[in-house]
DNA sequence: AATGAATGAGAGTTCATTCAT
DNA sequence: GATGAATGAACTCTCATTCAT
């Protein structure tokens, strides 16, 4: 086994344990176990078990960032921009149920580092932007865009966390259904 | 100091910490120092660490059904109905922010026990019970109920948290606007 | 048991144990197992084992001063004040062979703190003082005085170790002898 | 670069950690990096850290030896005899610093073998026959043999670590002066 | 009833040593 | 021969829990 393999073992084996249990509730003995690893073996690889979270935030804040701007076109009209990004939002809670799990648990935790929260202020940034000038063009509610983007991403997460805790099966239907709605909460 | 007064000093203390870093992060000494009572103290009020917490989350689960509850009418018509629940989830948000924090970190966690498990089920039935209702009556989209639970309160929530970190100034009319936003999200 | 025994208990056992094996030889349980006493018990009297190292060094040092001074009449002449102080050595490094050995073991390690610099400074700076005196009166041979400090308690050293160590029978005659050969070394 | 080299490059690193930190202060793999080795490599020419500390102060112990007795003259008088030692200690001292305070720190250490006990035993029956010879011809006071070792060895210890440690300026003369007090503390 | 000193299991981390390359 | 990644025992230290006072 080539050491990249190693790293991808303990960072997927932290990915399960964080997103479970949180970083105080996942023992890095633990961490080791499951990834098939020696204790010790963690620390060649992460300088602490800070570095190993954070390592894990920026590596999907940064995928996420990646899903959500893939293949966006900036001149599509609101309406077709809201849809790409919906979806590819879907497309990442997906393909990666518990980093979206794990990055929605450690948001601002004192123990992620200046990188991670960069990251963070970031992608806030740009879906702040994109909702102003929407606002702007008076395509939006005549509503705060800060209030806007909680109202948005905080509907996505619930339908996710429905989702993933079983209480919502989610089709290919509900998700198109779920946009609808968030999209009239929004749209003026 | 009567005992009632100590028991409510470490639950006081303990909804600060637990809100603050989480149910492993928070070490029983601290929410005794923070109470200002021994640690051992804490051992006559609740079984253990989790018992605290159940307590804890069941006493604020309680809370804030009666909340949502209190003075609802039935007769209601649905949107004066949104507009009362709406209202009361702000009520409690702001009433007691920590434990609104708390309640949202601690969900499905493995230390919760059945009862705290069951409380929660309740809630959720009821909300579910009210959704559907409307939902037959054509009120709403023609949406499963849980996923118009699941925006809705995800909605919420999402709105409360960017109060809370700051990027929201939570006014009367922003209050307003955002339930506006999310009543159209639903109603048909 | 009181605190103040147990604390001493601690001491005494971190005493022998650093004697004997050094800092970074002495295991913090070992400590614990021969003060009879929890390993966590140690981090309620010491913030840490350097803590530890740290209060055995200052409370030895500061008897070793006050041995060496106590009883001292500075207006006694420099063979009546040079007999004094090989006297008062040894009662301290056989009241407390251990420490002797301790402090000397400890001598400039990185781990000891400004206050246990001080310390050592401070009885540096007494000797010094009394040496440059003599030696401005014509006392001792024309010698600088950091030189003849280190001759002396360089002596005083290695036969206290010679003791330890079995190689020498430390009767009174031979603390006597030992002193006047000193004390020739350094006498004009 | 030949194996001889690496193994040299290894005692030296080593050396100059053991006199810095001492046996357990020193990390092997901090010895293999300052050698610019794998910490593997260390194990092909020494059986662990103990043969390695072993194979150190047997190595130093020897040059201290030949050092001390190279060109001696045994009809040499006493005076002289005891000039040349002086000097040749002082020769191995600032020829090897690090090995002279790895020696000294290291002075029945439990993980010394056999063989590193033997080299001591036997330096230290060398200095004591000579002693002997020279008291039993009354040159030296009539000090038990072992007393006047202890004291000449510990005043040379001290007066180097003075040096060392920046107390003492060695100069050509102050070695000289001290060669003299510490002869008085001797001769009858 | 209340305390907080005491505990030891277990946390995060280091390091002497091994072994596949 | 040489490496350094890998290991797990052992290190320092924390903390949930107990119990003598």
């Amino acid at each position: 086994m080539v050491a990249v393999d190693k790293r991808e073992a303990i960072l997927e084996a932290a990915l399960a344990l964080f997103a479970e249990r949180g970083f105080h509730g996942a023992a890095v003995p633990d961490i080791a176990q499951r990834a098939s690893v020696g204790a010790g073996t963690i620390y060649r690889y992460f300088e602490n078990k800070e570095g190993l979270v954070n390592a894990l935030y920026q590596q999907y804040k940064h995928v996420l960032g990646q899903t959500l701007l893939g293949g966006f076109d900036p001149a599509a009209p609101p309406r077709a921009a809201f849809h790409h990004f919906w979806r590819q939002a879907f497309v990442f809670a997906q393909k990666h149920p518990l980093a979206f799990q794990f990055l929605e648990l450690h948001h601002h935790a004192p123990y992620l580092d200046a990188t991670s929260r960069g990251l963070e202020d970031q992608l806030l940034a740009m879906a702040h932007d994109f909702i102003a000038a929407a606002t702007a063009r008076q395509v939006f509610k005549d509503v705060p865009p800060p209030v806007l983007l909680a109202l948005v991403w905080g509907a996505f997460r619930g339908l996710v966390q429905g989702g993933v805790e079983g209480r919502i099966d989610m089709t290919e239907k509900v998700i198109s259904q779920a946009e609808e709605c968030v999209w009239e909460a929004i749209r003026r």
